[in-house]
Order: structure tokens, then C-alpha cells, then sequence
DNA sequence: CTTGAAATGTAGCCAAGGCTACATCTTCTA
DNA sequence: TAGAAGATGTAGCCTTGGCTACATTTCAAG
């Protein structure tokens, strides 16, 4: 093929940055579910010594068959263990994942109130945002919160 | 029924509050790719004076049937126009969303400048953020940006 | 020890958002 | 002005994340 031709159109430089950049907000939206399921489950066994199906559809806001198939796409992916009729417990690198997820969360709901969100709405759109914050992110938030004290 | 039977197992109270908040998230994580077109197609237009479909597929790095099928939806809900084989529009419903979500984008990205994110995140991570910032969040981080300057 | 209500699980449906493969239209250029 | 290249569009498939309807299992009262 001929190098030599000019663009025929307007021809955009492509900016793979860019697209890279979108490309990566929705595959961080994708793990978003697992996170909570998980952070949930690990909060229900906190609270109450056990993570049942319909307690966690009804903290989420899901009917029940959502939640269980839900449930089975975190067993597949190592992060929970259950059995028929038993309730749902997290693997090793399930807990470690609540962990992690819920450190974040606090993180991200302390930054919004420090700039002045209203609590309610920090909590509300924490739910959201947390799942795009990257670990840079985090550690700026860190460091904003640090130094603010 | 009777409402004297007391409760057979744990019997969380229901906490409607949380269910909404995650509801909440979800519906908005649905609008976002929506959002996301929208200013898109607006930024052609005005770089270039038109807004193709490959251009479009190509910036948001997905697949040209991919954006084709998106556009449909953009159609479908009135927020853009097109004919076949000719670029795509958006309508005065279309451009009014366009300037709110860019509008929004730079306050997101500003704010995660002002709390000490590095450039490169504050843009990468705005991009997932930006659709899960509330009005009332959103008018917060104004406020915190005007007291710092 | 029976039994019925609540919990759990299964089947099958839907829309969104991706993809590849293939068909068709436009437009630039030789 | 005829081709070929690139843009556009269509078909059909997949996964995720929802749902309703129906079937099965558990378990606490009676």
C-alpha cells in the first residue's frame, strides 16, 4: 500500500490516549459488582456471624435470583465459597479484596466530606466513585487528608 | 397474618437507605456511556465539523458496530440525529447534555488537580468519576475550588 | 413429627454493550 | 469515469446484570 496518499478526510491523530482512557473506565466499572458483593458479605459475616442470599439481594437493592447469580460468578472467580442451602463465605483473596475495597471507601468518603461534600451525598456517590478511584488517586486523597488534619 | 410470630433467625432491618444508594449507583453507571457519546460527538463537531461513526469508535476504543449500535440508542432517545452514510448530530437535547457533562468533567478534573492527584490520573480517573458526582457534590467541589484560588 | 412459611435455587426472559464477519455505499484518485 | 479503499451498515453471537415465575429445601412451631 502506497505511504505517499493523503488523507482523504479530516484524519484525527487517533489519540490512543484517549481511548485507552475510556477503555478503562468501563473495565473498572465491570469489577464494580464484585467489589461490593464482596464487601458486603464480608460485612453481613461481621455483623451477624453469616451472609445469606436474601439479606444481601436486600442490601443491594436486587431480587434474590440477581443476587445468587451473582454469588456463583464470585465462587467461579475465587472470591467466595458456598454450598447449596449453606450461606456464603469469602475465600483468602476474598477477604483480602473487602479489605482493600473498604479502606477505600472510607477514604474516598472522608476526601468528600474534607472538601466540603454533605455527608449524605458523600455517602451516596462514594458508592459510585470509589470504584474509579486508582491507586494514585488514592494516595493523593491520603496525603490531601494528612495534610488537612 | 400474624405480626406476633417473632423473628426466626438474625432479621436485619431491612435498611432500605443502603439498597437505594447502590441502586442509585447503578442507574447512574447506565447513563454514563450515554454521557459519554454525547460530549464526544459535541468535541468532533466542533474540532472538525462533523462527527463520523469511526471517528467516534475510534476515540472511545471500541468498535465501529459497537458505536453504530450506541448511536442508534442516542437516536432512540432523542439526543442525536443522523442519516445513513452522513455524520451524526445532536439535538438541542443532545447539546444541552453535552455542555452539563463537559461542564461537570472540568470541575471533576480540577478538583482531583486541587487535592494533589498527578495530571495523568486526575484525567484518567475523572473519566469513570464524573458520572457518579451528584448535583449537590458537584456544587460542593465548586465551592472548594473557588475558596482555594 | 408434621407442616407451612421463608429461604434457596432453577429456568428462561430481557436490554445493554461488547465483538467478528460480511455486505453495501461513497468518494478519491488515477 | 471506473475502481479500490475506506466508511458505513447489518447480522448474529457473547457476557453481564437485571427480572419473574416456579420448584425445592430448611427449619421452627405447633
Amino acid at each position: 500500500m502506497s505511504e505517499s496518499s493523503p488523507p482523504k478526510r479530516a484524519e484525527l491523530p487517533a489519540e490512543p490516549t484517549q481511548a485507552s482512557r475510556f477503555s478503562k473506565a468501563r473495565t473498572a466499572q465491570s469489577g464494580a459488582l464484585m467489589e461490593d458483593y464482596v464487601e458486603l458479605i464480608s460485612d453481613l459475616i461481621g455483623e451477624g456471624g453469616e451472609a445469606r442470599p436474601t439479606d444481601i439481594a436486600r442490601r443491594l437493592g436486587v431480587s434474590h435470583p440477581t443476587a445468587i447469580k451473582t454469588i456463583s460468578r464470585l465462587k467461579r472467580e475465587g472470591l467466595a465459597v458456598a454450598k447449596p442451602y449453606r450461606g456464603v463465605f469469602l475465600t483468602e483473596a476474598g477477604e483480602n479484596l473487602a479489605e482493600r475495597v473498604r479502606a477505600r471507601h472510607r477514604v474516598v468518603v472522608d476526601l468528600l466530606l474534607a472538601v466540603g461534600v454533605p455527608a449524605e451525598a458523600a455517602e451516596q456517590d462514594a458508592e459510585g466513585i470509589e470504584h474509579h478511584v486508582s491507586d494514585t488517586t488514592l494516595v493523593a486523597f491520603g496525603r490531601f487528608l494528612q495534610r488537612g488534619r
